[in-house]
DNA sequence: CTGAAAGCGCTAACAT
DNA sequence: ATGTTAGCGCTTTCAG
């Protein structure tokens, strides 16, 4: 449990003030090249580190973040962060993880705590449509950035989001070219941002090919798995069934798959899914759910990047960033039985 | 972007000085009761929270931990760290998570940085048999703790773990008891604590038996469903087959059921097979792998919780827990096929 | 029981 | 180009 050097000790071995230590640690340019050698000589010598606390305690930087998420057990937000997580490394980041299991209390402790320990920014990644925490974070002067959702008004944020829109209509615009029309949807929890846009994809998709939407087709899950299942047995059971289901999510999806398997109906011959997100789940041999990509990890990657970019550069000028949602084409659809 | 309350504000409020202040923040006993109350009640009228950094500066716990596992993505980690981080909440404290890939190097890097951070404790969820971060770890004074695998010589560090042994032990048991003789293992990544553990209680459940143990039925596998995949379909194409395979973990074993259901091999019905943690995937209704359970979050809260009262009680006792696995019967084993 | 003052390690004026 | 100094917010002797 060795004394931990200081500034002071690397100044005395350079015979300098602590000042220029302090230059050199912070790329002052005032400062004739022979000492600046010395110095980061000595330091590497004493393998010296600045102390994070001194420094904190006047407001610099700490380099480090928080990343808000439900739950990181949900694959998706599992592989979002790593992506953030792997950019934050490369630039020497810490990050720290909040799961908040979408508690609005929750959440806005956890921005507490994060304000308190000064991060140098906040990715919220289960932002809701009215939220409290992020304004509480806004208000704190700290440097935000949406992933994956947004909240009812975004335009005054940083966001990295895929068009949840156009994933939708993708989605229900396969189904139809394969021949589809009675498709069915299963939602997400509904009052959430990523169902509201994937709904209206779908509807869009519906009336543009003159198909029209018919609230016998429309279900209300909670993009879980267990939610989706006995919804699932539902759908199967009704008179006039629809012969394709565009789910919320691929847990969603994968939810409906095991309804299916439990009923004895074949996917995709008697019944389409498709999912949304491409979790890693989804294209395991024995998934191998057709559905619309988010590229999740990308997705984190990029956020992560512009973060700390934005942070590195004080770059105060708002990124919003959509990008485009990819249709991966597996083995849960088909064009439907004729009959 | 309010200016933040400092602890001398509080004090020139309730007219006294900053040192009662701290006092009551630290419950110190010598404070007059009125003037405790008081400032208590002026304390939570501004929504004070002393500074972490002035804390911190000084040495004091700072109320942060770092967790560290190989990969976030993978559901083992996943859920261990759910069961941490919730632990983590009702304490008040913050969690740094770290991913390592299993690579020396950025493990070492992290432990740094995390020493840097002052945390006050470390979790290491992917110790390496030979680990060097670890080691840097206790040198510096941190309280550490080890779940779920331990390091060649561990007597020195607090730890939670399942007995893999005999987990390793039960698995095999369970397949001789069903009347296997013919049974393999598909290892994990060889150099490893878990894999070691689990095929010694391959190994003796076999001798036990009298069965004694064929080379030819073990196979090396890394822990992940490609590998496995890969090995499976060769295991299937053997002439002399086995009749069921124990398998490293659960990833494993279902890059082995995917190799089946590629080859059309009935599972159990022609090969049982059984994994090693329980992850939830291996519950979908697709899967419903028979597995030893790790009681994974029960672990990561387990472990959560017993660092974080050694840290609030400055108790440094080691605490060596050693939990029971086990057996959850699925759907993946039954007895052999007569031939 | 309470206050004054030193000091934790660093940066940022301000001097030189 | 470099040194001196004040101060960030807190805890902790040391006095009273």
């Amino acid at each position: 449990m060795e004394r931990k050097v200081t500034i002071e000790d690397i100044a005395k071995e350079c015979n300098v003030s602590k000042s220029t230590v302090s230059r050199v640690l912070n790329n002052s340019p005032n400062v004739k090249e022979s000492t600046r050698k010395k110095i980061l000589e000595v330091i590497k010598k004493y393998d010296y580190f600045p102390n994070v606390f001194a420094r904190g305690l006047i407001g610099k930087k700490i380099g480090a973040i928080g990343v808000i998420v439900s739950d990181i057990t949900n694959p998706f937000h599992a592989v979002l962060v790593r992506g953030i997580e792997d950019i934050c490394r490369t630039y020497g980041y810490s990050l720290f993880l909040c799961n908040t299991d979408g508690r609005v209390d929750e959440e806005k402790k956890h921005v507490k705590s994060l304000i308190q320990r000064n991060v140098d920014g906040i990715i919220f990644a289960s932002i809701k449509l009215k939220d409290e925490g992020l304004n509480e974070a806004k208000r704190s002067g700290i440097t935000v950035l949406l992933v994956g959702r947004l909240p009812e008004s975004a335009e005054e944020f940083n966001y990295v989001i895929v068009d949840n829109e156009l994933g939708g209509y993708m989605a229900v615009s396969y189904l139809i070219s394969l021949g589809h029309k009675k498709i069915a949807y299963i939602s997400g929890t509904w009052d959430t941002w990523p169902n509201m846009r994937r709904f209206e994809g779908y509807k869009r998709a519906l009336e543009e090919k003159g198909i029209g939407i018919d609230k016998r087709y429309i279900f209300k899950g909670d993009f879980t798995l267990g939610t989706a299942y006995s919804i699932g047995t539902k759908i199967l059971m009704m008179k006039n069934r629809p012969s394709a289901v565009f789910c919320a999510n691929d847990m969603t999806a994968i939810g409906l798959l095991e309804a299916c398997m439990e009923l004895g109906v074949k996917v995709p011959e008697e019944l389409s899914i498709i999912g949304f997100d491409d979790i890693p789940l989804s294209s395991f041999r024995t998934i191998q759910l057709t559905t619309i990509s988010q590229s999740i990890y990308d997705q984190g990657a990029l956020a992560g990047k512009i973060l700390l970019e934005k942070l590195q550069k004080e770059d105060n000028n708002l990124s919003q960033i959509i990008l485009p949602p990819k249709l991966i084409v597996r083995k849960t659809c088909a064009p439907p039985k004729m009959d």
